[in-house]
DNA sequence: GTTCCTGCAAAAGCTTTGCAGAAGA
DNA sequence: TCTTCTGCAAAGCTTTTGCAGGAAC
């Protein structure tokens, strides 16, 4: 489907949520970007779009996202928490060099419960973390500067 | 094996770590503790025992096990790092009620990679959330104040 | 006209850093 | 003695909170 104002607009008033501008920008970029970020990154990547914007604006909007099952929260990166916005069950990967998080397949729902029978499961994750194929190529063939 | 001040500091010092009182005070803790104890849990029940104890010191002291593999990071409770003496291959479980983690088992080797055949991977977690047996009770059996 | 949102300022919480004195080998 | 550690003070970061003006419906 393609990204309009107006589709952005429809998904987030469907869900319940308010369509102000910053909310379809910050949309909109999740959308469009293929990575999984931060607060920073989202802010400035909109920065320029939205002069006024306030990281606090980011916060809030990530936060309703989340709370609304438009978005979720990656907690992969110990510094800084990360969005996506795909939500089916998948694997994270957190390069460790550069940062970028990728997502693999996973069956989440296969991996064995046992020892928690007893246990209320909200939530699974699947973290990975190493060098990303480009990272590994970069220090195998270092280039020079 | 039978925890003593002379079986600490030989672990320690077979990792070439020197055998301080306050490393070997904090090795005593997280070995003796059931728990996955954060710095804060640490330097709260050490106090007593080492007055003058500063959480710096813990902090140092931890990433010193950490860097030597004597401990690793359980990275699965966002507002701070635990700390895990258990070193095999298992999932964690963090109570969202009562914040406890719990060690369950899993074959994390035997988890697909597909979709990163390039990838060098260093680290796999399985990280779950939801609520532990005591507080799915509570939360049915709610107890009168 | 109400309700809710934005963004400024400030605070909160965990972790790190710089450094002088103290302890370990 | 020489190296390394401890702990104080302060800073660094991300995230949260309180609140007044402004936007959405």
């Amino acid at each position: 489907m393609e990204i309009t104002t107006e589709s952005l607009s429809e998904q987030l008033k469907s869900k319940g949520i308010r369509a102000s501008f910053q909310r379809i920008k910050v949309l909109e970029y999740l959308q469009r970007s293929e990575g999984h970020p931060a607060v920073e990154e989202i802010f400035c990547a909109l920065l320029p779009d939205v002069p006024s914007l306030s990281k606090v604006t980011i916060y809030n909007t990530l936060h309703t996202f989340v709370e609304a099952g438009l978005i979720r929260v990656v907690e992969i990166d110990g510094a800084q928490m990360r969005y996506d916005i795909v939500l089916d069950d998948h694997g994270h990967f957190l390069c460790e060099a550069c940062g970028a998080i990728y997502n693999f397949p996973v069956n989440i729902r296969r991996i064995s419960m046992e020892g928690l029978n007893q246990f209320k499961i909200t939530q699974k994750n699947v973290y990975f973390k190493g060098l990303c194929p480009k990272c590994v190529n970069r220090s195998i063939n270092p280039q020079k500067e």
